[in-house]
RNA sequence: GGGGUUAUGGGUUAGCUUGGCUAUACUUUUUGGUUUGGGACCAAAAGACCCCGGUUCGAAUCCGGGUAACCCCA
């Protein structure tokens, strides 16, 4: 293929990943959205998207009704008093947009978009908790938020409009509320590590980098190929701050008034889109998990403009037929099969499967694998059992490539200098000997930024943290350190 | 947040410095024909100068403003 008649993705992920998302998101691409709507940082999600995103959605939303949540769904505007009750959190306000006109009349009290759940849905919580009878009260909603006048926008990272999801807790006590964000934890480890194949590490984050009135926030990062990091979940530990502002109480089994113990688990559907893209994808286009795939075999006839050509038809029918457990698709247009092997490969779906005279006639089924180059050709009795493992298979494999490519990018360093070298030469994570991820930590760590040119700290695991060394030092202010930090500098 | 670049058919783009006649090419779509096991070919047709204002006999091209996008740095 000569360089001009080129289609498709034109630069390599590894090289330029920032225009090769751009591209596979594109008209060009894998068609996932469009970015012409003519309102910056609002975008059109198209259906290839969209099938994603609905199954990401439903995958988190069985996981969250498995754990007891129920579904909920509030309005798009919040009153001002009520985005502004909690004074900590009030400090999105800056960042909302506002509604000011109902047609002709101009609104005595401005409404906020929505820019996030607590305040618009602990004032209903308030008028539904009454006893303990009704804790742990769990409830979630899946919706769009509106937010940030961001100055740069791009699809599934940063919007002004984006897919969002809440659940929001209340327990009779903090101990069951702790309990809660290591629920969260494991939901991400099921859906989010087993189900995409996208790895993160679930962190503490540090006191000065808490959710505004949270008392304790906990997050979710995972990596893009160009060694940034983004936060995809997180959890806070809402303490009795908005009980408080909101008059969350029930009464206990003593008949006596207590507040309720608040948390909420965010998981960033739009930011989780975008690392299976960026993960799993590569220079030919998407790369879904099997259960992912919008479609997850794609039939392609091979005809030959001759009598074996309704032969070949009917046999792509009937295998259709016989595989109406999985979604599938006949590409009977009228394109060559090589574009149809590309136009599919850039679509990511998982499994194609090839029928020409050749199988018609034996019976036989030829099998491609999305990622891998070999072509197999099975009989119809061991069809079944071909799909199931290469399914398997590709999952597996692009589990384990997205795990080689995160623990490769996770490096240690024992001094400042190391730091900012590590950083400058190999962009990922770095874990480093720190004083503390209490308030008296945060000098520090904007040290660290600064000097590193803009790596954050982004808090300890909350499983399988490392402890440091008897000896050891925090990187920027020499005293001891009481923690190892993961660095890493974010999208 | 700071700086830079750009906006031309549905998509990608030439032309802009030095204003001028029917605006370049690929792709796309439609029609007809030959094709089809890794992005087929021939012929014909359709389709564009981001918006507002200014300079000028004349603006895609120059000037001002707006809107939108991309890149780099913090």
């Amino acid at each position: 293929m000569t360089e001009e008649k080129k289609r498709g993705i034109t630069v390599k992920k590894t090289e330029n990943f920032s225009e090769w998302f751009t591209q596979i998101c594109s008209e060009q691409g894998a068609q996932l959205v469009d970015i012409r709507y003519g309102i910056q940082g609002f975008i059109v999600h198209r259906p290839w998207a969209m099938k994603v995103l609905n199954r990401i959605y439903t995958l988190l939303e069985q996981a969250v009704e498995a754990d007891g949540h129920e579904p909920h769904l509030f309005p798009t505007v919040i009153l001002e008093d009520n985005l502004t009750k909690e004074a900590e959190h009030a400090g999105f306000i800056p960042d909302v947009f506002w509604v000011t006109q109902a047609g002709e009349h101009t609104l005595e009290k401005k409404w906020a978009l929505r820019p996030t759940g607590e305040t618009q849905i602990y004032p209903m919580y308030s008028l539904w908790i009454r006893s303990y009878n009704d804790l742990p009260y769990k409830g979630y909603q899946s919706r769009h938020t509106t937010f940030r006048h961001e100055m740069t926008t791009r699809p599934f990272l940063r919007g002004r409009e984006f897919m969002f999801f809440e659940t929001h807790d209340v327990f009779a006590t903090h101990k069951e509320a702790l309990t809660q964000i290591k629920v969260d934890m494991q939901i991400m480890d099921e859906v989010i590590r087993d189900k995409l194949k996208v790895p993160f590490i679930f962190f503490r984050r540090p006191q000065w980098d808490k959710f505004k009135g949270a008392d304790d926030t906990y997050a979710s990062d995972s990596l893009l190929p160009d060694g940034r990091r983004l936060q995809i979940s997180s959890t806070h530990d809402l303490g009795h701050n908005f009980a408080e502002a909101f008059n969350i109480t029930f009464h206990n089994k003593d008949g006596k008034e207590e507040f309720g113990w608040q948390t909420c688990f965010g998981p960033g559907i739009w930011r989780i889109m975008a690392c299976l893209i960026g993960i799993h994808g590569d220079d030919t286009g998407l790369i879904l998990p099997f259960d992912l795939g919008p479609q997850q075999i794609v039939i392609i006839p091979i005809l030959k403009g001759n009598d074996t050509d309704e032969e070949v038809k009917t046999y792509c029918e009937d295998l259709k037929t016989a595989l109406k457990q999985y979604r599938v698709i006949i590409d009977d247009s009228d394109n060559s099969p090589g574009y149809k092997y590309n136009h599919w490969e850039m679509k990511g779906v998982p499994l194609r499967i090839e029928i020409g005279s050749r199988e018609a006639a034996q019976g036989t089924i030829t099998l491609a694998r999305r990622l891998g180059e070999k072509k197999t050709t099975v009989k119809q009795e061991d069809l079944n059992n071909a799909i199931i493992t290469l399914a398997n298979e590709l999952d597996t494999d692009i589990g384990r490539r997205a795990e080689a490519y995160f623990k490769d990018r996770i490096k240690h360093a024992q001094t400042k200098e190391e730091l900012i070298h590590v950083i400058k030469n190999h962009r990922g994570f770095v874990t480093v000997p720190f004083c503390t991820t209490n308030n008296e930590g945060a000098v520090c760590a904007e040290h660290i930024k600064a000097d590193t040119g803009g790596a954050d700290v982004c808090g300890v695991p909350l499983a399988h943290a490392q402890e440091p060394k008897k000896d050891d030092v925090c990187v920027q202010c020499g005293k001891k350190a009481t923690v190892i930090v993961y660095c890493a500098k974010s999208v």
